[in-house]
DNA sequence: TAACCTCCATACGGTTGCGTATGGTGTGTC
DNA sequence: GACACACCATACGCAACCGTATGGAGGTTA
């Protein structure tokens, strides 16, 4: 009846810490809930609380992951590719494409949403946002203001797509692609 | 010690609706509850139920409210100007000014998220997304691929500028006044 | 094997929420 | 002034959640 994972012996900080992904990605931060993760992972409160020292503190920490895997791993793998477009092009690929479990796109929307309430996902989040703008400004090969612009739009458009294609079942590849051709051909003012 | 606004002798739907857009726009569709919003307004339960069925209805009338002003409303007021461009332009301020209550612009995102885990809400929200790229598609003049993309595209990077002033305190107008040349003026392929 | 430590189940009190049932208060109508 | 009806308060049972307290099972160490 109950729809538990198939019976584990031992359960980690990480095990729970998944699960609050999980409850974020299918309900939001507010559906990150100390019981209904414990019907979920066939366990008991106990176990949380002996892991964590509320559900304040599994949230924290979740912020902090995120963080992490939003900035450094995605820029991390573009390294070995060509400066400027090619590296631009990957990057769409990468960001566009879904991934599993926790690492970006589902809990994306779900912590834009969350930092909306909270004011510490929203520290997060200010932060993961300047750093990518500022890699894709300095991937557009400048620090002038219209640059700077360019970032901020094409940072806006991918952020739109992916929005988008949240709820229709839209990809919108192709407009990212020659917004970044319009972007990095046009020279003017 | 409550916090109830300043006592009125009788209420009305319209208030419980209101007070819906109140919670939605600060805490997200998960802190709609009826209990809460009688505790704002100064009431009880009782009244809320002889307005409303149960949450869920008044949830549904928030919905179809909310699909009413976010289509019609805004383009309705743009008959007065030129076609093309100059039409476009004043749909960017228009759109970027953020209003009060429950009209659109706070609103708009706690909706998009709420569509992420409701299927009603999704189905609203398509709607309004479909009629909003199609009227820009008429708008930019053409119902080519090509002209369809460029809504398209224009229409999210509107979306995610939004959504980043929505946490940071950009304002991204110019952004998108430089995308719309960008678009416009584009007329190769 | 006895003491120990890690990990978790059980059980409790408290809060917040839902929806219903029922009675009460005002305002109009005849 | 009796009646009706619109509107709302009160009070109930039920469920879900939080955090704490406490004891117990299982492995490790001395």
């Amino acid at each position: 009846m109950t729809e538990q994972t198939t019976a584990k012996v031992k359960l980690g900080k990480e095990d729970w810490i998944r699960a609050g992904f999980e409850a974020l990605n299918d309900g939001g931060h507010e559906t990150i809930r100390v019981e209904a993760m414990a019907r979920k992972l066939g366990a008991t409160k106990g176990s949380f609380y002996w892991h964590f020292k509320n559900a304040a503190a599994l949230r924290s920490t979740m912020l902090q992951i995120w963080k992490e895997r939003a900035t450094a791993d995605i820029i991390e793998g573009l390294k070995s590719l060509e400066p400027g477009r090619p590296r631009l092009l990957a990057l769409i690929d990468i960001a566009t494409t879904p991934v599993p479990v926790y690492d970006s796109n589902p809990a994306e929307f779900a912590i834009r949403d969350w930092a909306r309430h909270d004011e510490e996902a929203a520290g997060y989040l200010r932060e993961v946002d300047a750093k990518r703008i500022t890699y894709l400004q300095e991937e557009m090969g400048g620090r002038t203001p219209l640059v700077a612009e360019k970032a901020h739009l094409f940072y806006a458009a991918y952020l739109g797509v992916m929005l988008l294609s949240s709820t229709t079942e839209q990809k919108g590849v192709e407009e990212l692609h020659m917004l970044l051709d319009m972007v990095l051909d046009d020279q003017n003012s």
